[in-house]
DNA sequence: GCATTGCAAAGTGCATACAGATTGATCGAA
DNA sequence: TTCGATCAATCTGTATGCACTTTGCAATGC
């Protein structure tokens, strides 16, 4: 643990990992001197920590009441698949357009060396070179508002679909998919790239609607 | 002021306020304890007030230094500008597709009646008229995660958007530009809606350019 | 004259203490 | 037995105090 500082910043960090790895679930309270205990400090950098999970969404706050690992309704998680949906499309289309030369060319890498992932049925390296697949996407965009936007809501989105991959031959489809993606953007065809990024996130969605929690 | 609880939320609003109109510039420092008296409360609230803006984006922290108004760059200006284009292009789409039949009409009613601040100049009114009908679509989206976004990025927007009415014959456009987003709604015309609300943002992306502040 | 080091003032980071609110339980009355 | 009220335990909201960090200035050495 480092010294000075960054006290409130690594028990943010610390907190969302419990709550987005699932080792928080919803609806869990979040008392102040337990967590002040927990981390081995006082009350005030705990206050603070959780004011800045509120910020994020991770955690509702009300007055006088104990914060609580927020429960995202299923009419909410659905607007948030929606919204990641468009939010990729953006990126999709904006990379079409905008991309480098290297960023290209490192993109279709990364997806073709994905391949042998999917041929031994690799979950977790799989899931590893996803996420990479998507940031360079995201950061492709060249827009830093909309990358922010998209790493929040794909942060947030995280704890529903963690198992996404264990599902029979979705590694294969994930990987036909991206390769339409990568195959739009060397073609720097916007709308192609936009539309196959779209229908990618919406059979994501579809197929972690099984780990939504029911609505209040 | 209210007595209990709420004084975090209420400094928060005031702050933000502050840094909306342009009261505090960019670049200009927070100290905590100036504030404190300010405010008239202790230190505490102070601080966790200004990690809440933090999280909004709207002043930059760093350890053991004062907090600063955030100085937008260009590049991130421009990069908001043009995410606010799309979002706003996203809610219009949605809209035509799923606005009900009174939210149309009372869309639709809201725009008429906006006309008459067209003819008499009535910049003041005619902002309140307009931030009334971009919240109209955004509620039209019926996506909550979207409304969220598309909220944040206008209130971060705001201070740069401030004086673009006073602009010569932008009230008559921006009445235009409304009615060519209207007619595409009524129609259920979810692709010419996108565009008339992606061009509309574009072109006071281009009109308010001029109060960006220089980048870094 | 310029650079470097030491010091003091001011400000942030965190701990502790106290006041107010909430919740649950227990006791009493209908 | 059940409903209601009161009280205690617990937790949040805020104030205050102390330690550490930063920064600007001044003094000293080169």
């Amino acid at each position: 643990m480092i010294r000075t500082g960054t006290t409130v910043e690594q028990m943010v960090r610390a907190i969302a990992d419990m709550i987005v790895t699932g080792e928080l679930l919803p609806g869990a309270k979040l008392d102040e001197v337990s967590l002040a205990a927990r981390f081995d400090v006082s009350r005030t950098p705990v206050r603070e920590a959780l004011r800045e999970l509120g910020a994020m969404g991770l955690i509702a706050r009300e007055p006088n009441r104990s914060a609580v690992v927020t429960n995202v309704t299923e009419a909410y998680l659905h607007s948030m698949f929606e919204a990641m949906a468009e939010l990729e499309a953006i990126c999709a289309r904006l990379s079409a357009e905008r991309m480098t030369v290297d960023e290209r060319r490192a993109l279709e890498l990364e997806h073709r060396g994905s391949v042998r992932l999917v041929h031994a049925g690799a979950e977790e390296e799989y899931s590893a070179h996803n996420t990479e697949f998507h940031t360079r996407l995201y950061r492709g965009a060249h827009n830093d508002h909309v990358f922010e936007m998209v790493t929040q809501t794909r942060a947030r989105l995280a704890p529903f679909r963690r198992a996404q991959f264990r599902l029979p031959g979705r590694l294969a489809k994930s990987y036909e998919e991206h390769g339409r993606i990568v195959t739009a953007i060397m073609r720097a065809d916007a709308a192609a790239a936009g539309q196959a990024a779209y229908s990618h996130v919406e059979i994501v969605s579809d197929a972690s609607a099984v780990f939504a929690t029911p609505g209040e």
